[in-house]
DNA sequence: GATGTCGACGTGG
DNA sequence: CCACGTCGACATC
């Protein structure tokens, strides 16, 4: 075992849309995946076996992610840990979170929110960062005029959650 | 509308 | 230093 190494558990989801995986460390969530494409990679536990407490996390992140998957409030949610980012992305991220279901800002409303109006592009880098999909919604973040905009994971979750959630967007 | 250009800026290499 | 992003404003056709 790594001592420096951060605990770190990463355990399945299976909903109607496939398979997620849910990463923890020892503050709390701090990933998601979407389905693999390619359904090979079965990795589902890491290490030892998931304490108690990671266990109560995943019971709340499964239940969140089925609500969030049809367009709901996720309701309860683990601690997020944003640790892994800068602060800049933190930033983004913590804004993001403000951002209710159904709701969308663009990217230029972002970057006016956490006070760099001129960091436009660099609010979408931070999207690209973000390690929570769905809980950080980066989903709901659209470019100008109400346009879809892009999406580093696959675009059509970004459809997907959008459509969920009943928000109209343009192509 | 549809393109093309240029500016702005955090991040990783 | 450089290139690249879930971009935006503007110019031009």
């Amino acid at each position: 075992m790594g001592s420096s190494a951060t605990t770190q558990h990463s355990l399945a989801i299976s909903t109607a849309e496939g398979e997620f995986l849910a990463r923890y460390s020892a503050k709390g969530l701090c990933g998601l995946e979407f389905p693999s494409s390619a359904r090979s990679t079965r990795a589902s536990v890491v290490g030892s076996e998931p304490s108690r407490q990671v266990k109560s996390w995943h019971a709340l992140t499964a239940q969140a992610l089925d609500r969030a998957l049809h367009g709901s409030p996720p309701g309860s949610l683990p601690p997020l840990d944003f640790s892994v980012g800068t602060g800049f992305q933190r930033s983004v991220w913590r804004a993001m979170r403000r951002i209710a279901p159904g709701q969308t800002r663009s990217y230029g409303q972002m970057a006016r929110a956490i006070g760099r109006p001129k960091a436009v592009r660099a609010v979408g880098g931070a999207c690209g960062a973000n390690p929570i999909p769905v809980f950080i919604p980066c989903h709901r973040v659209l470019a100008a005029r109400q346009r879809l905009g892009g999406f580093s994971s696959d675009i059509n979750w970004k459809r997907k959650l959008l459509a969920r959630e009943g928000v109209r967007f343009f192509e």
